[in-house]
DNA sequence: GCAAATTAATGATTTATTCAAG
DNA sequence: CTTGAATAAATCATTAATTTGC
């Protein structure tokens, strides 16, 4: 991996020569760094710049800016595409113990069941309580070892959400509710994790989150 | 170091007591192989199942799981991070071979340059300037002084991300110019892109393509 | 040897970005 | 243009290592 760099460095900063442009590092870096300014398609005045800049590190044309802007852009919005469907991949790594994600059928079906990473504003300071926050505990169930595996929609703690979905889980834990829709996500392709309390043992609801989601066809 | 393996097991496994969690050896090594084996973001159902089974080691939550692959994600990106960006010093340092990275006595290039080696991480500042660098005289047939150069706010902010995820990334991925594209963007929102050659003057065009956009001043 | 004091790791939270639906 | 969803980066906080004086 680090071999490349000198590499790289030998390739374009030093040599002009190649046919083609190979960014330096520098060069990767700052226009990363526009990038996430949020720069996608740069004006020509723009890339005139830019390219002046980048020209400190090597030889560049106004082209490969260009380039590298519509390239850059098209590609994260590929990878992301591609984490996505990687997600369903995912579970055939691990053997197991639970159903697939989707269990019945119908896998893709919108994702059903991903989840989603909610994030919760607590409070922190363990001693704090978390008022609103509500934890469920799923202990409710219990027993058989490993963990809570049914997964019973929880809550979703939040201060935006609750559900009341379903109460059938809810049976221990108070909370109060909001209100809010449940959620996960549903939408998106992709997974995500839900969380809001996973916290089996009920007694602490520090943060966080459970995971799985109530999603219907889960 | 290891001796303490049964104080571990006592304080984490044994007794759920802790505020915070803390990993037996065992749960350590199955996260890492899981990790090696190229786990990084568990879905939901990954982690109640890595869960179920750390759980063999002591008590851990489904949260504990996945802070620990998003540290240790986190944490592994930085040191090879760090890795990489000593190795690019220490090639800068010594070398003269190739153009020094601030070639021309670049007075105000300076900057970048510096930037570039110094930083690790940074603050991150947001991308709020955006707008205020969009545009800037430049008249662009020149070269570029100094002054319009200076608009681009080099933020440290992103300075060595490398993206995420394995390979690549970003970092190579890139230029591979294919001479398709024409087209002006001719995008709506933000005002067209217009662009010709913008690679100095006069001698190469290869490619060519002249985009020009529609905008007037184009 | 052994604690108090200090430093290094790393678990847990919070904040910023990113892409792309609505 | 706004907002939802997800995630990575940055940061906070606590525990483990270690150093140090006795």
């Amino acid at each position: 991996m680090n071999d490349n760099m000198s590499v790289d460095m030998l390739a374009s900063g030093g040599t002009p020569v190649g046919n083609r442009w190979n960014p330096t590092n520098e060069q990767i870096e700052l226009l990363e760094s526009l990038y996430r300014q949020g720069i996608r398609t740069p004006s020509a005045e723009q890339i005139q710049q830019i390219t002046g800049r980048l020209r400190a590190f090597g030889h560049i044309e106004g082209k490969n800016v260009f380039y590298w802007f519509q390239n850059h852009k098209a590609r994260q919005r590929q990878k992301q595409k591609q984490d996505k469907f990687a997600y369903f991949n995912r579970f055939l790594h691990r053997t197991s113990v639970f159903p697939p994600p989707c269990p019945n059928g119908g896998f893709k079906r919108r994702a059903a069941c991903d989840a989603a990473a909610v994030y919760i504003n607590a409070p922190t300071t363990h001693s704090q309580e978390i008022s609103n926050m509500v934890y469920v505990s799923s202990n409710a169930n219990k027993q058989f070892n490993q963990e809570t595996l049914n997964l019973f929609p929880l809550h979703p703690t939040g201060i935006l959400q609750e559900k009341t979905t379903t109460s059938s889980s809810s049976s221990t834990s108070a909370h109060h509710d909001q209100s809010s829709v449940t959620s996960c996500p549903s939408n998106s392709v992709e997974a995500a994790n839900c969380f809001t309390d996973l916290g089996i043992g009920g007694a602490d609801h520090r943060p966080v989150f459970n995971f799985l989601c109530g999603k219907g066809p889960c």
